[in-house]
DNA sequence: TTCAATACTTGATATAAATCAATAAAAGTG
DNA sequence: CACTTTTATTGATTTATATCAAGTATTGAA
């Protein structure tokens, strides 16, 4: 496992990812008792999976570095796509009541995973109360991110879905110090289109609408903003930052 | 305190919701020591907030008897209803992360609540190792949950989600030990249109027409299953019990 | 009990997005 | 590289559900 590390490179407290992801707010001692535990594997290719349902749940799985799809299958075999999560991320978290994976997560690039063994977590949690109180918090997100979700499918039109989408992907590669106006998006059209509830052909038609009135562009994996305002303003977002959960009276 | 348990009675141990809510798996004395942070107060009126978004994050909320409906505003000032909670469920889990509530939680009915102190029940988790873990398995059925609904919201059109709806309902207090092919249900047709990304005439319509395959009834706050295959037909439900999430090669 | 407010119903019409269809472009493979 | 497969585009048409409108029924309050 240590020349894993060499091979792989990175600890917890040298990654860049630190703000963003698991040990947030872990001391160093405790950041060094947590990547311990972390293992550190060959990275995925693209379309390898990294869980499958009804695999057993053993870990979580932290993003270094590429896009992972969470998704299932409907009863009439539709794919249903739940996100995609970036580095920083932590998927897995869903299985923890079954103990057993029920959705599918697979790479869409070439993607490097930090292995989180749950059950080396659980016992180093009983001795750093804020490790476990930040397995919480993660999981708390992710049904309030579950829940934004819904809105979308409930309270916006197609336009609204594609632009609050291309604007959310924006936001999270800024929050994690990317370059948010022009990024690299390996995310197929048609795996937007099942996330956001529509068609292929309707994505198709409002990214050409998007390119020729100048808010954004994304061909071949490569997505520009152009018009970071209007397409916000697209997205239907409150002036400030982020979607509020709050009403505003 | 003490008088408060014995003027609304009950404690987790007579309790017939205890397969269904927090403390299952607990031993007798665990148990106890959960009853003894328990707090039951006196129960919410029809439209009496159990919390609002804004409000300081302080406790966890187990329902014993009613309904409550968990919601928020879009931007646009639309309500968004993201859930309904019956006996045995736990509601407040999402505002574990940002200790504060995002959402604003209502009785639609006469209700009875258990309230859980997080302080204490983090306090007492450390102990309980089991209780823990009941937590963490809380709120992975959340995001489950969350999920299913999205999957729902893309996948279905407006019968199969009212069939799913009334179904789901059914489903739920049935394995509570309720009758489940006729029972109150006392939440307004708009709410559920809202929930299920439909407008209110939809919903309305297409109950005239269950009404009319004498296959359910919903008419003032009481539904009647009357053909129970032909509704778990009509909602798309795989052959066997609940919902999938695993295709089935 | 009566009245006002809220919730629900039913019909006519409009519309956003799906579906169908036929290429075009890009990516993957030997 | 050529060739196959997958993905994306663009147009014509259909359709499910929203919207608009005008009721009726139910609830709640004085």
């Amino acid at each position: 496992m240590t020349e894993m590390k060499t091979a792989f490179n990175a600890s917890c407290l040298n990654c860049g990812l630190q703000k963003i992801c698991f040990p947030t707010g872990l001391d160093k001692d405790e950041m060094d008792r947590l990547d311990a535990i972390v293992q550190r594997k060959a990275p995925l290719q693209k379309n390898q999976a990294l869980f499958s349902a009804g695999d057993k749940f053993s870990s979580l799985y932290a993003i270094r570095a590429g896009v992972v799809k969470v998704f299932s299958f409907s009863d009439s075999g539709e794919e249903i796509i739940h996100g995609f999560y970036l580095p920083g991320d932590v998927v897995g978290i869903d299985a923890l009541s079954s103990k057993k994976h029920l959705f599918n997560a697979t790479a869409l690039d070439v993607t490097s995973i930090c292995t989180l063994p749950f059950e080396e977590l659980s016992e180093l949690s009983t001795k750093i109360p804020h490790l476990s109180s930040q397995v919480l918090s993660i999981m708390s997100k992710e049904v309030v991110e579950g829940r934004l979700h819904s809105e979308l499918l409930t309270k916006k039109n197609a336009d609204q879905r594609i632009a609050q989408f291309i604007w959310s992907m924006a936001d999270r590669y800024r929050s994690r110090g990317y370059h948010y106006l022009e990024f690299r998006l390996s995310i197929l059209h048609r795996d937007v289109a099942t996330y956001l509830g529509l068609t292929p052909e309707t994505v198709s038609r409002i990214l050409a609408k998007l390119h020729n009135d100048k808010i954004v562009t994304w061909k071949k994996k490569e997505v520009s903003i152009h018009n970071e305002a209007a397409l916000r303003g697209l997205a239907g977002l409150a002036e400030s930052d982020l979607i509020s959960c709050y009403k505003v009276v």
